[in-house]
DNA sequence: TGAAAAATAGTCCCTTCGATCTATTGTCGT
DNA sequence: ACGACAATAGATCGAAGGGACTATTTTTCA
């Protein structure tokens, strides 16, 4: 039983380039070569590859849309993206589409085939370069090592209202308390922060994770 | 100039396995190998490696620890994991505390050089098996598909630094305009996001990553 | 059981902000 | 060449915020 692969991309060298080199290796069935996200997700339903191995710069819908739509009807289909772009926008975006692996162009033809294999079993075939992008986004995203502002409990209802935007006095009736006492709370954020505003506060709340994110 | 390393491994075959392995190679100078994290943390600042090839399992404090303490003393020095756990728990601790790597054993010798260049060069070295498992943590922590509010280039300059706290005066100096421009600008994006107040124009702006987050 | 810290409430003064206007210039696409 | 939109600049007014204070009550904890 081969792995079935579909190619969409809109450089007919690079497509057929492609298409020619698995065409090499045993255990590999290429069941759909496109140079466009229109027309292979036309074909999609019908062919149903195990692999998809996607552009991101394509004309017409992007290889990023393309790969939320194809998760979205299949959502077992493996889509590995080679692309010449690894900007963290994109990568980002890859990510969050669900693409489970990410090369940069040229690709050796044993990486294309590793990365095939990898990908359909459950693996995630990565450029070193794009896995380190992938880590420092992590690391965006992930508890940080947090710094103790020794913000008391009640400071940190205060600051988490004020991350919801509101002005004192409505902050006062959420926590019952008088509009003065807010304002004191807030100078005493602003004091620990080290900040001089409230936007700055709400910035460092968030950016550092003193509050929940939502 | 060749690249140095330092091995922590106490498994004394593992350790001398790659020792051994990496003599090989012109272009990479094992400096130092170490059967724990103790030891090896005692000379790290002297012998200063640029790449560290780090054991999780080790007698005492974990890689893990150590990798930590490696990157707080030298950020600059790069930590590959090499380990046998592929656990989510240890690959996401050893993302957070910053290693640049992580690498399942047992390693191929061609893939030991290569994870040492790459990780010199600035990129990560991964296992695929892992890289699926960075992916999958990362989507646990991916924030929403972000939302096109249609701000345009300059309202999103003004955007970024009311995130960074500064006032109108401010702002206006560091975009070479008027005050009046910027509180103009600021007047478009409270109605483009549905705010009434700077606290929450920012909120909005890092919670739904409409600026970089630092 | 005290002292320290936190939470509470208040005043005064000045600055900044937010809302609502008008208006000119520049740029892009059809 | 025109319309739509963006960027620029400005006025006015009341509301809110921020700095610098004081002061009482409650909680915590050694």
């Amino acid at each position: 039983m081969s792995i079935t692969v579909a190619i969409v991309e809109d450089n007919p060298d690079l497509r057929l380039g492609t298409l020619y080199i698995l065409r090499a290796f045993p255990g590999v069935d290429v069941v759909g070569d496109y140079e466009d996200g229109e027309d292979f997700l036309a074909d999609l339903d019908r062919i149903r590859p195990d692999v998809v191995l996607m552009d991101i710069g394509l004309p017409g819908m992007s290889g990023i849309e393309a790969t939320r739509e194809v998760k979205r009807r299949h959502p077992r289909i493996q889509v590995v993206i080679l692309s010449v772009f690894e900007d963290d926008e994109n990568v980002f975006q890859a990510i969050c589409v669900g693409a489970c692996g990410y090369i940069t162009k040229p690709v050796a033809p044993a990486l294309l085939q590793d990365a095939v294999e990898q990908a359909f079993a459950g693996a995630s075939p990565m450029s070193p370069h794009i896995a380190r992008k992938v880590l420092e986004l992590f690391r965006q995203f992930a508890p940080p090592p947090r710094v103790d502002y020794r913000l008391t409990a009640r400071e940190l209802d205060v600051l988490e209202q004020l991350t919801h935007g509101h002005d004192l006095k409505r902050i006062a009736d959420m926590l019952f308390v008088s509009p003065f006492t807010v304002r004191a709370h807030v100078r005493n954020i602003y004091d620990k922060l080290h900040v001089h505003s409230r936007s700055e506060a709400v910035a460092k709340a968030l950016r550092e994770r003193l509050v929940p994110r939502r």
